[in-house]
DNA sequence: CCAGACGTTGTT
DNA sequence: GTCTGG
DNA sequence: CCAGACGTTGTT
DNA sequence: GTCTGG
């Protein structure tokens, strides 16, 4: 869930252009891959705080084909320094994305650990204040040769989940603490591997939501009522 | 050398 | 079963 | 992640 | 683009 580009304790100026945010940009209450999400991001030159609007699902500039490419939403944080869809972004193109929330389903098993059958339990996880938090991205940009039009996109980092998450899902999207902000954003450090841990448990809350949620028609803020 | 992969989650 | 679209 | 499609020839 | 496998 993603109301707006802006974080607790980081200004940042707008980026994109006011026709870019008319076509793209709308509330997601219910965010799905491929949408355009805020994201946070530091210009190099300038170092300017900016915010404009990236496509979720990653696609580094050397893919010659968008439409076979698998376009990862997540990249885990394990070998990330090495593998070559996200080590260039890691070095140089961290990202923040500012969400109110994200959801997990949870994974039912019996007792001999096996899968149950039927729709998973959906939750919303977020930090205990309830306000806008951050959790690491690395974006890329893509050129198409034919048009030259360019197209910016992002994954989400993932670690393994804390004891909280845990009880619902193995994993959990890499949550940055404010005063960490500038470390992933500034780009300086090559390997800032010590900042994608899991978000201690205790400032975190989880709770079960309507399998409404498993269709992104349904966009309301709904979406996240406890049931 | 060329061809083919380059990813996750979850499941086996 | 597997891929695409959201 | 989940939901929904998974096809052609020919016509608008 | 760059690495791995054959």
């Amino acid at each position: 869930m993603q109301q707006g580009p802006d974080l607790p304790g980081l200004h940042s100026e707008l980026g994109a252009t006011p026709e870019e945010i008319v076509r793209a940009w709308e509330a997601h209450s219910n965010g799905a891959p491929a949408q355009w999400f805020w994201v946070v991001r530091r210009e190099p030159g300038s170092g300017r705080y900016v915010h404009d609007l990236l496509q979720w699902g990653l696609i580094p500039n050397w893919v010659k084909d968008p439409g076979v490419w698998p376009k990862p939403i997540n990249a885990r944080c394990e070998g990330i320094q090495s593998k070559p869809a996200f080590r260039d972004a890691y070095r140089s193109r961290r990202c923040l994305v500012p969400i109110d929330l994200f959801f997990e389903w949870m994974r039912i098993r019996d007792e001999g650990g096996k899968p149950v059958k039927g729709p998973k339990q959906p939750y919303a996880i977020a930090v205990k204040n309830r306000l806008p938090y951050a959790v690491a991205g690395l974006w890329e940009s893509w050129i198409d040769r034919a048009s030259g039009r360019i197209t910016r996109s992002f994954a989400i980092v993932t670690c393994e989940a804390n004891a909280l998450v845990g009880q619902i899902h193995d994993r959990m999207s890499v949550i940055i603490a404010p005063e960490n902000f500038n470390r992933w954003l500034d780009n300086i450090e090559p390997d800032p591997f010590d900042l994608m841990v899991p978000y201690p448990p205790e400032r975190m809350e989880i709770w079960p939501i309507s399998t409404r949620v498993n269709n992104v028609a349904n966009n309301d803020a709904d979406i996240a009522a406890a049931v």
